[in-house]
DNA sequence: ATAAATGATTTTCT
DNA sequence: AGAAAATCATTTAT
C-alpha cells in the first residue's frame, strides 16, 4: 500500500531494466517487472543457494566480538536469508491457497452444473478472476519483501553509518593545500592522486572532502579565518622562500612592482590574472608559462593571509582578522583563475544577489 | 543530552 | 563528468 518503489528511487533505476526473463508474461507489468528483477538480483528468488544459509548462519554466531567488516558481511547474509525464507514460506502458501481455493470453487460449479448449465467460459473467468486476487495478492509480498531487503541493504551498505573521522594529519594535509590554494581549490586528478596517496585515503574521498570544504568554507567564511591563518602561517616560509626567488627570477627587467593596495581585503582574482599575464609576457619564454603563473597564484593566496596576520601584529588584544571572501565573485562561486574570462559568449551577467546566509 | 563538526550520499545544475 | 547544494548519519565537543 505504501510507495517503497517512490521511496527508493534508486533501485528501480538500477532494476528497471536490467534483467530479460525468459518468459513474457502477457500482462507486462513493468512495476512486477522492477519487483522480480530486484528480488533476483538480491539473491532472494533465485536458486536456493544450498549452504548459504546454513553458512551464514555459523559466521554470525561464531564470534561476537571486533566490529570488523566480515563480521558485518556475513550478518548482512544471514538477515538476507532469513528474509529469503520467509519469502519463500510465504509464496508456498499463497501458492497453494490459491490451488486449494481453485479447486473448492471447481467443485462449487461442478455441483450447480447439475441444475443448470455452466459454460466453460464462465468456468475460465473464474479462475481468472482468482488468479488475479492472488497474484496481487503476491505482488505485495514481493514489494514488500523488496522493501524489507531496501533497508536492510541500507542498514548495512550506506557508508554513512560507519563513518570514521580522517586522521588528524590528513586534515592537517588537505587544509594545508585547500588554504594553499585558496583562490582555485580544485585539484586536479593527479593531484587528488598525490593527496590520497598521502593521506592514506581513497580519491573519492579527497573529492569528497574537497566538495564539502569548499561549500562550507563558502557559507560561512567568518568561521574559518582562524584556520586560514594558522594554515597560511604553517605555509608562509615555505611560500615566501618560493615567491621570492620566483620574483627574483622575473626581476631581470624591474617591472616596477606597483604593488597597489590591496590590502584590506580587495585582493581580487582579477588583479591575479593580470599579474600572471603580464609575468607571462615578460618572462620572455612561455614555457611553463602556466606553471610559474599557478605557482605564484597559490603563494599569493599563502602571503595574503601572512600579510594579514602580521599586519595586526598585536597578538593578544585585537584579533580582528578582517578580511572579505576575497576568492568568491558576486555569484558566490570561485573565480575561475584559469580561464581568462574570454569574450566568446558573456552570457551570464551579474544578476541576482540574494546570498544572505544569516543562520 | 544537545549542538557542532564531519564524512558520505543524493539531487540538481552546468 | 564534475561541481554545488541539500541532506543524512555519525563522531566529537560542550
Amino acid at each position: 500500500m505504501n510507495g517503497c518503489i517512490i521511496a527508493h528511487r534508486n533501485f528501480t533505476v538500477i532494476y528497471g531494466l536490467s534483467i530479460r526473463g525468459a518468459q513474457e508474461e502477457d500482462p507486462p507489468d513493468p512495476q512486477l517487472m522492477r519487483l522480480d528483477n530486484m528480488l533476483l538480483a538480491e539473491g532472494v528468488s533465485g536458486p536456493e543457494k544450498g549452504g548459504g544459509s546454513a553458512a551464514a548462519a555459523a559466521a554470525a554466531a561464531a564470534s561476537g566480538g571486533s566490529s570488523d567488516n566480515s563480521i558485518e558481511h556475513s550478518d548482512y547474509r544471514a538477515k538476507l536469508t532469513q528474509i529469503r525464507q520467509i519469502y519463500h514460506t510465504e509464496l508456498e502458501k499463497y501458492e497453494q491457497a490459491c490451488n486449494e481455493f481453485t479447486t473448492h470453487v471447481m467443485n462449487l460449479l461442478r455441483e450447480q452444473s447439475r441444475t443448470r448449465p455452466i459454460s466453460p467460459k464462465e468456468i475460465e473467468r473464474m479462475v481468472g478472476i482468482i488468479h488475479r486476487k492472488f497474484s496481487s495478492i503476491q505482488m505485495q509480498l514481493k514489494q514488500s519483501t523488496c522493501e524489507a531487503v531496501m533497508i536492510l541493504r541500507s542498514r548495512f551498505l550506506d557508508a554513512r553509518r560507519k563513518r570514521r573521522n580522517f586522521s588528524k594529519q590528513a586534515t592537517e594535509i588537505l587544509n594545508e593545500y585547500f588554504y594553499s590554494h585558496l583562490s582555485n581549490p580544485y585539484p586536479s586528478e593527479e593531484a587528488k592522486e598525490e593527496l590520497a596517496k598521502k593521506c592514506s585515503i581513497t580519491v573519492s574521498q579527497v573529492s569528497n572532502w574537497f566538495g564539502n570544504k569548499r561549500i562550507r568554507y563558502k557559507k560561512n567564511i567568518g568561521k574559518f579565518q582562524e584556520e586560514a591563518n594558522l594554515y597560511a602561517a604553517k605555509t608562509a616560509v615555505t611560500a615566501a622562500h618560493a615567491v621570492a626567488a620566483a620574483v627574483q627570477n622575473n626581476q631581470t627587467n624591474s617591472p616596477t612592482t606597483p604593488n597597489s593596495d590591496c590590502s584590506s581585503g580587495s585582493f581580487n582574482l582579477p588583479n591575479s590574472g593580470d599579474m600572471f599575464m603580464n609575468m607571462q609576457s615578460l618572462n620572455g619564454d612561455s614555457y611553463q608559462g602556466s606553471q610559474v603563473g599557478a605557482n605564484v597564484q597559490s603563494q599569493v593566496d599563502t602571503l595574503r593571509h601572512v600579510i594579514n596576520q602580521t599586519g595586526g601584529y598585536s597578538d593578544g588584544l585585537g584579533a580582528n582578522s578582517l578580511y572579505s571572501p576575497h576568492n568568491l565573485n558576486a555569484n558566490g562561486g570561485w573565480q575561475d583563475a584559469t580561464t581568462p574570462s574570454s569574450v566568446t559568449s558573456p552570457t551570464e551577467g551579474p544578476g541576482s544577489v540574494h546570498s544572505d546566509t544569516s543562520n
